[in-house]
DNA sequence: CGACACTTTGAAGACGATCAACGCCGGTGG
DNA sequence: CCACCGGCGTTGATCGTCTTCAAAGTGTCG
């Protein structure tokens, strides 16, 4: 239990909570741990909990009716996993949730925290805050996804897995799959693979799971000739931002 | 400032405040018209006001660095047109706002409505709302962006127009111009123009402004073969139940 | 009538999806 | 130890869709 506890102060979702709310909390969640390949809820089951991921890797995803996945998000230790579902009014899940890597989740029943939200006054307002964040970054992503090639895209995307995990530009391996990676950014397996090649070019480097970036500035700073969006591009702007600012991951 | 009140109280994101607070509110507010054309607010701009779109109708857009401009949303009577900033904790505006048909807009300083907003207890479950149903707009466009063609996404979107705005699928006239709906839909003028012939086949036609639905059931629904997300569409389930309930349209 | 904004239509081209084959690797089982 | 298999990734060839560029048509309003 006192495991548990230590746990939840570590997200920081909560990390700024007294320390007798933080108890509260604690008596009324449990940590679920999950073994790859399982669900944690499907399009269509009813909302019962409210989780975060407390360890592991998480993918959301919808089935279209002709049987094909599309990845809404890749989530990491830190991330809510349903934050808009404690806030909105309907009562099943709208994406399916599956464990890509073994996780732990903490759950706290969907009603109680309903009701009870209120109680923590710290609490709404970074909920809130996470939303619209995800709101502009969904916003964002379809403006890209509209504006930028495949290649940019993919550029963006790489650049932004760096900043997240705070990994070395210099090198690093990717966390997940390609094969995850491409559905992610709602491209084919195949279209990333030779996108990865045509990076060669403009200094990014891939070869089987490593990644390098060879066009850093001397600032360390990423130089993204290919990627139109300078100003607010995922990478650039709102992600480095959010590695500085970002009151819901964990940065240690 | 009668007529302020009264215009407060039409507005579905006030409608069941208490009198005190809606006299609250308008002392603290303003009503602005602004003719066709004129700029709300700039990508960059501080954020000075919480507006509200009484009449008119409104462009969200950004540029991108190229030159090219991205319509991200078009707003109608009763929208809240920056409810995110009130929330969110960026300083300036991320998108420009333009007014399309001539508008009205209600003005709130946005310190204040930031400091007071905890005041109206019924107001920021609301917009809480309100924020996360446009969460789940935006992943769905993003889904339906990559999985259906062109010609279905504007099926999708006349028939959302339609539900919208309350119009006869019998037949209507659209609302703005078909070089801004090309626009909201990602896609080219000509595409769209074109997809408009084909739509003719699934029995939807279009003749210079205006649309009608011939491919209606004996219930008077939309059937929607060539929309492959039956289930929820924005189309089918969300925007049909948002025409029912939701708390930020005027419905009159 | 003429200017202008808006829309339609045509033809060419680019880009990503799709289908398919192959290579690579780790595991399992004989 | 080798053979087989399945998951994953790469690569090639082809195809459809949407963009792009360009020209011509429609409407409105002074």
């Amino acid at each position: 239990m006192s495991k548990q506890i230590d746990m939840l102060k570590t997200l920081p979702l909560f990390s700024d909570l007294p320390e007798s709310q933080v108890l509260l909390l604690a008596s009324h969640s449990h940590i679920r741990k999950c073994e790859r390949g399982t669900f944690l809820f499907l399009h269509g089951d009813d909302i019962r909990n409210f989780k975060i991921l407390c360890r592991g890797t998480v993918q959301l995803f919808r089935e279209t009716p002709d049987g094909h996945e599309v990845t809404s998000d890749i989530l990491i230790a830190g991330d809510c996993i349903n934050a808009e579902e404690v806030i909105a009014l309907q009562t099943t899940h709208l994406t399916s949730a599956r464990v890509v890597d073994d996780a732990q989740v903490l759950e706290v029943p969907i009603r109680w925290m309903r009701e009870h939200l209120s109680d923590f006054d710290r609490l709404a307002p970074r909920l809130l805050q996470s939303l619209s964040e995800r709101l502009h970054g969904a916003r964002m992503e379809a403006e890209h996804r509209s504006t930028m090639s495949a290649t940019q895209m993919v550029a963006c995307y790489l650049q932004g897995l760096c900043v997240l995990y705070d990994f070395d530009p210099n090198g690093f391996d990717l966390p997940y799959s390609k094969t995850l990676i491409a559905s992610r950014l709602r491209m084919e397996l195949a279209t990333f693979s030779r996108t990865l090649q045509k990076l060669k070019e403009v200094g990014i480097s891939v070869n089987g799971n490593h990644v390098a970036f060879t066009n850093l500035n001397q600032a360390g700073h990423f130089v993204c000739d290919n990627c139109s969006m300078a100003e607010d591009c995922a990478t650039h702007r709102a992600l480095s931002q959010m590695a500085q600012t970002d009151s819901l991951r964990i940065t240690s």
